[in-house]
Parts: C-alpha cells; sequence; structure tokens
RNA sequence: GCGCCAGUAGCUCAGGGGAAAGAGCAACGGCCUUCUAAGCCGUGGGUCAGGGGUUCGAAUCCCUUCUGGCGCGCCA
C-alpha cells in the first residue's frame, strides 16, 4: 500500500514539474504513512509540507497541485488535502476485500512478513548464574530473550537460543563451600556457612540429597580443591534442573549452553589475552593482568586475569572469548539481552572485539532497566545469596504463566517495571491479557455456534462475497490488517512490546464491534452473515498468531 | 564526581518530528430473554518535570537545570 501511494505521488510531482507547476523535487525519498487517526485516511504523505520552503508557496496550495495532477488506480477511492498541506489517501473497500482474502490464503505467512530470508540469528538471553532459583527480575530477560526469538523465528530468520553461564568464579566456589557446609551440618558434624556464603533452603535440600545418595562419603575427601569441584558440580547440576522447570512452566526453551568454564579449558581464554598483547593493550601490575582503558577510549583499565597464584581470570576474558566465538559461529547478528548493570561491563567487552579487529555492527544488545518488587506498599529488597527474593516459580504459580508473560513484555524494555505483588494477584482477572484472550474465545464462541447452525465458510476465500460489509467492519479489517506492520516494525527495533499493546488495541476494537446488536455476526441474512464470518474468521487467526509470538496461549473457551 | 536509563492523567505506562495528547487501573453513572458481562456505553481527570534552542511544525531532536533508578569491584 505504502509503495503504491509513493509511486503515484512521485508520478504527480513528475506531471507538476514537468508542466511548471511546481519548481522543485523533494530532496528526500516521499514519504508516506498510516496516520494514527483513521479520519485522516488510510495513507497520509507530509510531501508538500517538506517542499514548501523551497517551492515559496503554502504547502496548501502546493498539495493541492499535487493532488490534481494525481491519477488514482481502482484501490485508491480518494485523496484529500488537509490540515497543514497533508495529502490523505483513502483506499477502496475492494482494496480491503483483496487483502483479507489473501490472508486467508496466506495464513501465518500473511501475519508473520518473512523478511529474515534464512539469515542466522543468536540470542543469548536468560544466562543467569547457577547460584539459586530464578528470581522475578530473571524473568524479564528470559521473557524477553524468548520472545525475540519467538519474533525472529516467525519472520524467517534461523534462531539459536543460547544460554551462557559462569561457573569458574567465585560465586560458584562460594556455593560450593556453602553446600558443604551444608551437607556437614546433616551429617551432625561441627561446620558453619562461610561468611556471604548462600543462606537459601534449597542449599539444605541439595546437602540432604547429597547425604541421601553418598552418604558420609564425600565428607573426608583429603583433596580440598576435587571437594569443593564436587560439591559445586552437584549444587550447579542441581540448581540447573530447577531453571529448567522454571523455563519450561513459561515455554522457554534453549538450544545451546555454553559456560565459562569449557572456553578457559578449550584456550579461547588465552588467545584472546595473547591477541590484546600483540596490540599492546595489555599492561600488568599489582601482580594482574589488565586491559589498557585509554587507547580503547574507555574510563580506565580493566583486570582480565586476577593477582595470586591461581592466576584465574575475570569474567570479563571469557566473556571476550565468548563473543568472538559467537562471532566466528557465523552469525549475521548476535543478539545479547541483559540488565542495565552490566551496561558498563558490555562496553568494555565490545572495545576488546573491536580492538581485536572483529565487525562489533553484527552484535546488538537489548537492555532491560530493573525490576523492582513491591509488596504492601513496599520495596522489596532482592538478593540471592540473602534468599530474599520472590521466586519466579512463585510468581508463575500465582498468576500462571500467560499472565507472567504479557506482564514482563507490555512495557518498553529500556522502562522501569514495577511489579506490585499485591496489584498482580489482586488484578489478576482484569489483566490486560484477559482482554485480549477474551477476544479471541469470544471469537472461538461464535464459530461454535455457526456449526451449530450448519453454517460453514467455504474453503475457497474467493467465494465469500465481502461487498456486504459496514465501514465499521472495514475500519477493524484495517486495525487487523496492521499487524504484519507491527510485526516488522517490532522485529528490526527489536521492540517485542509494540506487539501486546497493538494486541490490546485491536481486541479493543473487536470488543466494542461486537457488543453494539447490530452487528451479531450469525443472523438471518445469510450473504451479511457469511462477510462477517470471513472477517472474524480473520480476526481470530490474527489475534492467535500474535499471541502465540509472545508466547501466551490464545483459549478457545474462558 | 563520571556514565547509562527514565520523568506524560490519582496509579502503572504507550506514543519518540506531523493533524484535537492516548490506554489500562482507580472514581462516578448506566447496559445482559438473542453468537461468552473477564465485555460495552457515558462522565470527570493533563503546565507531556522546569527553562532555553532548532523547525513550516516539538511530548518527540539539541543544550541546560532539577528529580528518581542503575552502574563506575581482582563480584557476575
Amino acid at each position: 500500500m505504502r509503495d503504491l501511494i509513493v509511486s503515484i505521488l512521485s508520478a504527480a510531482i513528475e506531471r507538476a514539474r514537468a508542466s511548471g507547476q511546481l519548481a522543485t523535487a523533494p530532496n528526500a525519498p516521499i514519504s508516506a504513512e498510516t496516520p494514527k487517526d483513521p479520519a485522516h485516511g488510510d495513507m497520509a504523505s507530509n510531501v508538500a509540507l517538506t517542499i514548501a520552503k523551497g517551492e515559496k508557496k503554502p504547502p496548501r496550495a502546493i498539495a493541492e497541485i499535487i493532488r490534481a495532477n494525481l491519477e488514482l488506480p481502482g484501490d485508491v477511492a480518494e485523496a484529500n488535502v488537509a490540515g497543514a498541506g497533508f495529502i490523505n489517501f483513502r483506499m477502496a473497500p475492494a482494496f480491503w476485500h483483496g487483502e483479507l482474502r489473501r490472508a486467508a490464503r496466506e495464513g501465518d505467512r500473511f501475519w508473520r512478513p518473512q523478511i529474515g530470508g534464512g539469515r542466522k540469528v543468536q540470542i543469548e538471553f536468560l544466562s543467569a548464574n547457577p547460584t539459586g532459583p530464578l528470581t522475578v527480575g530473571h524473568g524479564r530477560n528470559a521473557v524477553l530473550g524468548d520472545t525475540l526469538a519467538r519474533m525472529h523465528e516467525a519472520s524467517g530468520f534461523a534462531v539459536t537460543r543460547e544460554y551462557y553461564f559462569n561457573n569458574g568464579g567465585r560465586q560458584m566456589k562460594l556455593l560450593g563451600e556453602s553446600v558443604r557446609a551444608r551437607y556437614l551440618e546433616a551429617l551432625g558434624r561441627p561446620a558453619s556457612l562461610p561468611e556471604d556464603g548462600y543462606q537459601g533452603e534449597y542449599i539444605r535440600e541439595i546437602a540432604r540429597d547429597l547425604v541421601a545418595h553418598r552418604g558420609d562419603t564425600l565428607a573426608d575427601v583429603s583433596d580440598e580443591s576435587k571437594a569443593l569441584e564436587i560439591f559445586r558440580a552437584a549444587a550447579e547440576e542441581a540448581i540447573f534442573a530447577d531453571i529448567r522447570n522454571t523455563c519450561r512452566s513459561l515455554h522457554i526453551r534453549f538450544d545451546v549452553f555454553t559456560n565459562e568454564l569449557d572456553l578457559i579449558r578449550g584456550g579461547q581464554v588465552d588467545s584472546v589475552i595473547e591477541g590484546l598483547r600483540t596490540r599492546g593493550l595489555i599492561t600488568e601490575h599489582e601482580g594482574a593482568v589488565w586491559l589498557r582503558g585509554e587507547p580503547l577510549g574507555l574510563p580506565k583499565d580493566l583486570v582480565l586475569v586476577r593477582s595470586g597464584p591461581s592466576r584465574e581470570p575475570t569474567y570479563r576474558t571469557p566473556d571476550i572469548a565468548y563473543h568472538i566465538e559467537k562471532l566466528g559461529r557465523g552469525f549475521d547478528l548476535v543478539i545479547d539481552v541483559f540488565g542495565a548493570d552490566h551496561i558498563a561491563e558490555h562496553q568494555g567487552v565490545m572495545a576488546a572485539i573491536r580492538a581485536l579487529g572483529y565487525d562489533v555492527a553484527r552484535i546488538r544488545a537489548i537492555i532491560y532497566q530493573f525490576v523492582t518488587l513491591t509488596r504492601g506498599g513496599e520495596k522489596v529488597k532482592m538478593s540471592t545469596r540473602k534468599a530474599t527474593y520472590i521466586t519466579l516459580d512463585d510468581l508463575i504459580d500465582e498468576v500462571g504463566p500467560d499472565v507472567v508473560r504479557f506482564f514482563f513484555l507490555f512495557r518498553k524494555h529500556d522502562s522501569h517495571l514495577d511489579f506490585d505483588l499485591d496489584l498482580a494477584k489482586r488484578q489478576a482477572p482484569e489483566n490486560p491479557v484477559f482482554y485480549v484472550q477474551y477476544a479471541h474465545a469470544r471469537l472461538a464462541s461464535v464459530f461454535r455456534e455457526a456449526e451449530k447452525k450448519g453454517i460453514g465458510l467455504p474453503a475457497d476465500p474467493s467465494a465469500t462475497d465481502l461487498a456486504p460489509l459496514s465501514e465499521e467492519e472495514l475500519a477493524l479489517a484495517r486495525k487487523l490488517l496492521w499487524l504484519p506492520e507491527i510485526v516488522r516494525g517490532a522485529v528490526e527495533a527489536l521492540e517485542p512490546h509494540r506487539i501486546p499493546f497493538y494486541l490490546l488495541e485491536l481486541a479493543g476494537d473487536f470488543h466494542r464491534y461486537y457488543n453494539k446488536p447490530s452487528n451479531r455476526i450469525i443472523s438471518e441474512q445469510r450473504g451479511l452473515s457469511m462477510a462477517r464470518l470471513f472477517l472474524a474468521r480473520r480476526l481470530m487467526e490474527g489475534v492467535a498468531s500474535g499471541l502465540e509470538l509472545l508466547g501466551v496461549g490464545a483459549p478457545d473457551r474462558m
């Protein structure tokens, strides 16, 4: 539609210039947009406003000149000059009928524009270290990442969902020590949690499990580091099982898990340091190995390898190696999903990768602001270590996966997300997600009713006459037919929130339409009923398709 | 102190150069013998944080001030 309008506009401007009515050509591509206000037509162009200055004529006069030179094809019903000098186009009903029929023929392909062309996209998300159950904060990451993956898959990209975690660092060591302390405790031996140890009840459970399966055989392993490794690995395994379960209940899956230790053992981390060293970007002082900040435009030097006898890399160094490894796997696009607290870290990693000669343009980051929890009007402080958190599981149990997913997506990612627990529970039945799902359930109900009465749509989309559709129904169709544009925009901007906001609007339009007695879809007038059923079927498909992109169910009954 | 994000209705938030500023919730008043009332209709509610600038046009872009959140670890 846009291409059509732009081409007839540019033809009109050419004619006006040829006949001397206009002196200049647009110095920018002619733009045409779907106006917010349907009263302004189906497509509007501001081209007259943009060339008014060069023409030294009022914008409205220029718009009139262009309009007079327009040659409208049959699909375009009219063109008007309005407002400050906009040219508004209205499409003919037959155009919308054709679009509805195309939607019927193409199905899912219609609702999801195939812009990916099989390009490879890797999305790294969640990436929570296995030190405890997932929190509500992790939920935002998980749902954002999974939805981005769904959107790209649906748009024809080849998607890899990946989970990267650190299992070599200090926190994981502390986790192992915490489990060992609880294990010894369970055996009745003297032990105490390390300072800053993990205090959650789940640590005791892991320890009890070890006692049940291994007895006291782990209590006296003589090699200290070997003993710790056993406890750490046991904790990692148990906690990961838990994390996978939580993800499963949110319909989230991963294709690849990558961890820090493998990168260290595989030598990729060493080659990062070597590569940086040959470029003169390494400095050593205070017993540690540093990345030089100054030549990279970073505020200060960053530690790559800790001081001390163990010479362990910091989390940062494997992270650089990981990103290089990802680029090496041939992805056209690499998307990182992480919280705002990691932004400085990400800049450091990107600077190092760029310095090593890699194309950073293929990496895009989606950085979300933090989730704060309030309960009883007070902020809930969350710490995994102190186990003062609401787990994501708790939340899913409370309101269900559909509400959790929709809630996390119903906000632009760089806005703070204020999660009022009391409100989430109390308002669950009034949550916007139900409003959208209800539209689907109502439509499904209409088709159950139609079936009861023996009314069915013909299999061939062109066999249904859509002429009986009213102006109101065409307006509803227009809104519905935006969906592919909405999805395209959401994919290109990496902004999943556009989809739930659109669906809410579409559902609202439908509910208003549905509630008018004169709009009964199934009536005595057969032709009208068939046309309305045809539109209703497309609405149902569009809503279901949109909800599926969000990983939210489209129930037939509520 | 420096960096990033935000400030739009009572609350939670969309809109991010275009036409008369939107939604949900909350408040108030209505609508079910007919395809689902988890719905619909109506009413009230705004200095788009303040100030300056750019533009035919600014909630939107730039500068600045204020306020809030998050960073600035040999934690991740």
